[in-house]
RNA sequence: GCGGAUGUGGCGGAAUGGCAGACGCAGCAGACUCAAAAUCUGCCGAUGGCAACAUCGUGCGGGUUCAAGUCCCGCCAUCCGCACCA
């Protein structure tokens, strides 16, 4: 009897054993293989059993794939720069470089207890000047190539957070952050121009194999249309207000238009009987937020006392302001077709606005309209030239007509807006940029970086739409790289969204001093072929870094346009009911005491136990226990068998090459929680046939160990040593191949139904035939074998339904 | 409002259209023990029945099929995403 399971020496003794004897090692020879985790802020409150999840699902994957003989490239690092960090600094007192030093250094020692293959020496952290230096020069080169602009206008601001955001860290109106309403703020921001890639970034969304769910929501957020910009002269003036539409061919039905407040002709618009009423409106909505907007239930506007002329027929239509149109989008002027569109109808309602109907709808005209008709399908009707064509077919022709026409154009829209780039805060990456009298904006050039983040005593925001780096004089005042003549430095900061754009480029050359990666190493080992991390990325981080990589495709850094093949989203782990893990909730579960109880080869297995790895699952302590009890009988399975050189027999050779096929396939479809299920079966079946027959034969326990390995190595090694190997299992591509012929049954149990209801079973050979099969239905049945049947089914291998009256 | 996902025992969850509830947790009973823990064995959807067994049962209502948790149509609930983008 061999000495039983305990995790503490075996894990002990492993961890040793891998630290003095790599197990993946880059030969040169092997394929590689990229499986890369989102790589975590450091927070101060630790890793809970959630973040584990993602670790154990991306170590098993890489494990499975060094035991096909792949160099897997598996790293991990620290996103230090940011919001998180910095929040958790200013609430403890502690200044960010320490406190997130500290945080690394805890974090990094839960994560080494998962026992993951991370390659160490490939790690990066986005807060070292040696990194920063290449997120700097990326930016210079996005300046240099007319990516990175300066302008004045109206941003998301966080009153708590003080600082700006970007469209995309607004989430309901919110800060993303910490959750407080966001205002407008006018301030002098830098903007990258990602909107120059929306066409790339949503056609080459084809080409990944990542959820459909993150597609999409990518490709709504890109939100590309194509209709026409149509100009509507202003009556008794030379103006004309450009409207966007993507119904042209409703124009006939236009009937007002609307301006959002913010346009810059509104003010002017007004005639002496409005004027108040315009201003007044104008006011109220210039200091009102988004979210009071959107809560409106009702719409607002005032009617400026102008007129515009319908290019097409020449009738005057009222214009109105209302801030349901949006300002940045399209040209902040609509043309209004209540008769076609819900918003339009609605707010014609309400001011008792003419609505005239231009499609059929089921060939005619609908008397007492209710609500518009919003779809593009009937015949034109009140639409003189047009009367008489199909909507749908003019909705595509009429921007070619209007633009033959002379008073409008084709065009494209998006929703996805210019990434705000500034942040007014301390603990992120210096622009680099200098501001000169004589020269304007000037980049710090490329042998002068990194600008490094000056050490300041004061480092919480100020609120005032300033970074805190303002306020450092000796920093602040520099010379201009251009002319040598006094100039300032930029002062705001990088979003924290800057360095993981990139970092995964860094992992696999991250030593390089001359450049940000060498072309022959991105040739070699990039891109990422696997990418797990949770869904809530999916319009931040996921679209940066496809913005950036395309960026440095262009400029040759890469050779490869799309930073990540495929993409997995693990799902969330919560805590009872359903509850997010938090500090506040105080129902975070820490991995440190159940790897000190159970081992981290149980709580790995649980991980994966917990259901199926794209799903939420809410965490419960008590499941591990039968994970631990599995582990324990595994290794007596193994251990007490491993000295016994029994003999193999026909029913554990088909089990074997079973339990190869379903733990292989399970893997390959990421079913990895009916993974841990199937070592369960198979074992609890081989121990009931060791008892039977005496002794399990090696080659299935060999098989068996290889199988589990990745999922609990420690165990696996140890046992793989027992079994006599003085080699590693992860060693020289162990992973076992399955024989379909070998796992097939030469009889097989069926099930017998009558009219589809279960009434018995039969034992048939799997290749019988249907007289072979009813025969044994009615042996097997006796007398509630039914005497009128009318029909007899019978599918080999799987059923006999006997259908009667 | 629009879009997506999910809905199966006390619980987590399994089921290429073919025996619903695998596997595990919890629970119950037994073995071992002076006893407990650990371990092992058995039971474990509901209703009726001593039992064999019968009937019902995968959110609800229809449909297709010899056969539906699975496919189709229509609802409901929960969660997530987007939310006046003209």
């Amino acid at each position: 009897m061999a000495a039983a399971y305990n995790h503490k020496v075996v894990e002990k003794k492993w961890r040793g054993n891998w630290e003095a004897h790599p197990i993946n090692v880059n030969d040169g020879k092997k394929p590689k293989y990229y499986c890369l985790d989102m790589f975590p802020y450091p927070s101060g409150s630790g890793l809970h059993v959630g973040h584990w999840r993602g670790y154990v699902i991306s170590d098993v994957w890489s494990r499975y794939k060094i035991m096909h003989g792949y160099y897997v490239i598996h790293p991990m690092g620290w996103d230090a720069f940011g919001l998180p960090a910095e929040n958790y600094a200013i609430k403890n007192g502690v200044h960010p470089r320490i406190s997130t030093a500290n945080n690394v250094a805890n974090i990094k020692r839960q994560i080494q207890d998962i026992a993951a293959v991370y390659d160490w020496d490939m790690e990066v952290n986005t807060t070292d000047p040696e990194f920063y230096k290449w997120t700097q020069w990326i930016f210079v080169k996005m300046f240099k190539a007319g990516l990175a602009y300066e302008k004045e206008m109206p941003i998301n601001w966080c009153p708590s957070c003080k600082t700006g955001l970007a469209n995309e860290e607004v989430v309901n109106g919110c800060c993303e952050r910490c959750h407080s309403v966001v205002t407008k703020k006018n301030l002098k921001q830098w903007m990258l121009k990602i909107t120059a890639y929306a066409d790339r970034l949503l056609e080459d969304l084809d080409k990944l194999d990542w959820p459909e769910k993150v597609k999409k929501m990518q490709s709504d957020w890109i939100g590309r249309s194509y209709g026409a910009e149509v100009d509507f002269k202003v009556e008794g003036r030379d103006e004309s207000i450009t409207v966007y539409t993507t119904r042209p061919d409703t124009l006939h039905g236009a009937t007002f238009m609307v301006l959002a407040p913010e346009h810059s002709l509104a003010k002017s618009l007004a005639t002496d009987e409005t004027r108040k009423d315009v201003e007044d409106y104008i006011f109220r909505a210039s200091t009102r937020s988004n979210i009071d907007r959107m809560q409106d239930k009702e719409k607002t506007g005032v009617f400026t006392g102008s007129y515009a002329i319908n290019p097409l027929n020449g009738k005057k239509v009222p214009i109105w302001l209302s801030d349901y149109v949006l300002a940045d989008y399209g040209t902040g002027a609509i043309m209004c077709v209540p008769a076609h569109d819900d918003r339009d109808f609605e707010f014609a309602k309400k001011f008792d606005l003419p609505i005239i109907q231009v499609i059929a709808k089921d060939g005619k005209e609908i008397e007492n309209m209710t609500e518009a008709y919003t779809e593009a399908s009937g015949t034109m009707i009140n639409s003189g030239e047009w009367n008489g064509m199909e909507s749908s077919v003019l909705k595509k022709e009429a921007p070619e007509m209007i633009e033959k026409l002379g008073f409008g154009k084709k065009k494209v829209n998006y929703k996805l807006r210019d990434w705000v780039f500034s942040r007014q805060r301390y603990w992120g990456e210096p622009i680099p940029i200098v501001h000169c009298p004589d020269c304007g904006c000037v980049p710090v050039p490329e042998d002068q970086l990194p600008v490094l983040l000056p050490e300041v005593e004061k480092y919480e925001p100020t609120g005032t739409g300033e970074s805190p780096l303002a306020a450092i004089d000796e920093w602040v005042n520099t010379t201009c790289p251009c002319c040598g003549k006094p100039a300032k430095r930029e002062t705001n900061t990088m979003p924290q969204w800057a360095g993981s754009s990139w970092y995964f480029l860094r992992y696999v050359d991250n030593k390089n001093k001359e450049e940000l990666v060498s072309r022959e190493k991105a040739d070699k080992y990039l891109p990422v072929d696997m990418y797990i991390g949770g869904v809530e990325h999916a319009v931040l981080h996921l679209l940066y870094s496809r913005f950036y990589t395309k960026f440095l495709h262009d400029i040759g850094v890469v050779d490869f346009d799309e930073p990540f093949t495929k993409l997995f989203n693990q799902g969330m782990i919560t805590g009872k009911n359903g509850i997010k893990m938090s500090k506040s909730m105080g129902n975070v579960v820490s991995p440190d005491d159940l790897i000190e109880d159970y081992g981290c080869d149980a709580l790995r297995m649980y991980e994966l136990f917990v259901g199926p790895p794209e799903m939420d699952a809410e965490w419960d302590d008590r499941g591990i226990d039968g994970v631990r009890r599995f582990i324990s009988r595994f290794w007596n399975l193994v251990s007490d068998n491993a000295d016994k050189n029994f003999a193999e027999t026909d029913e554990v050779v088909k089990l074997r090459h079973k339990m190869i096929y379903d733990i292989t396939t399970r893997i390959e479809s990421f079913s990895l929680n009916t993974v841990v299920s199937g070592f369960m079966e198979y074992t609890n079946k081989l121990i009931d046939i060791a008892k039977k027959q005496g002794g399990i034969d090696k080659a299935t326990l060999e098989t068996a160990v290889t199988l589990l390995a990745p999922f609990a190595p420690h165990v696996s090694e140890e046992l793989w040593e027992q079994l006599g190997h003085t080699t590693s299992v992860f060693e020289g591509n162990l992973w076992p191949s399955y024989d379909e012929e070998a796992m097939k049954d030469d009889e097989i149990e069926i099930a017998v139904q009558i009219n589809g209801k279960m009434k018995g079973k039969v034992t048939l050979s799997v290749d019988a035939d249907k007289d072979t099969a009813i025969a044994a239905a009615k042996a097997a049945l006796g007398d509630k074998y039914p005497e009128n049947t009318v029909k007899e089914i019978y599918v080999p291998g799987r059923i006999i339904n006997i259908v009667a009256k």
